[in-house]
DNA sequence: ATAATTATGATAATAGTTACTGTTTTCGAA
DNA sequence: TTCGAAAACAGTAACTATTATCATAATTAT
């Protein structure tokens, strides 16, 4: 897979690269867009995947419909708000043994473990009930 | 939310409650058609929906592009096979600790947390090269 | 039995994503 | 520095999973 240098995924790359929000294709998208007015939805798709695939990005797949990508591919889990939606980065929460004791038990090889933890976060507690 | 009783939501329901294959909508529709030929694939995503905002099934989004749901909802983990999609149960792997410290990051409250195991199942591992 | 409510089948609509196509850009080699 | 193959592009059509609509039918409380 030879990836050739253009101008389009380097401005998505620019986006995304430092973004702790994980933002969807659709979100790259319009912002990438503020730049470079005439980019297309299928090139910023075309890249996020692209750039998934050569493992510079992960994709998220919290369960609202939309595909989240994150630029921090580093072991990490996240925290998926019920009320506003927000996914918040958390350390990694897995353990060596599990992944172990997951590989004994299935006979199975693992090469990756996501955990989503799924709840309300820090400022929706705070105004539970005022906003939703 | 008051149910009423309907053949087509019980047939839905007796074909996913022993499952652990973790099947999609389309699944259980073309299951349950057998049966009962003119079910309508509106009806199933409606129950499926319907049974899971009462509680009764869960909805996994494991990256494949489609939801499965799980009969199971007492809490447990999952292996998800690259190579032949299949989802396995497996035990929880989470601990209370895991839960109170991402409450103590975030300030948020966590109502449930969800892990995928990813790599190649058991099967997958024998053949590996033999099958994709 | 009746009326209100909920569910249904059939179909249309939507949303997110992928595929296609003819043109443009990149980049190594001549 | 040009040339040509490979890769990428914009624009648009197509696809897939899912949700919404709506007129009719089944369920259930009175």
């Amino acid at each position: 897979m030879s990836l050739k240098y253009s101008k389009q995924r380097q401005a998505i790359w620019d986006f995304i690269e430092h973004r702790t929000d994980h933002p969807t294709a659709d979100t790259v998208y319009s912002n990438v867009r503020k730049n470079m007015p005439n980019i297309s939805l299928g090139t910023v798709y075309r890249n996020l995947v692209l750039l998934k695939d050569t493992g510079r990005l992960k994709a998220l797949d919290v369960g609202d419909g939309v595909v989240h990508f994150d630029p921090c591919i580093t072991p990490h889990d996240h925290f998926v708000c019920r009320c506003c939606g927000r996914i918040i980065d958390l350390p990694d929460t897995g353990t060596q043994e599990a992944v172990l004791g997951v590989q004994a038990a299935t006979g199975g090889r693992v090469d990756e473990r996501r955990s989503y933890y799924y709840g309300l976060c820090g400022s929706c507690v705070e105004n539970r009930g005022l906003m939703n």
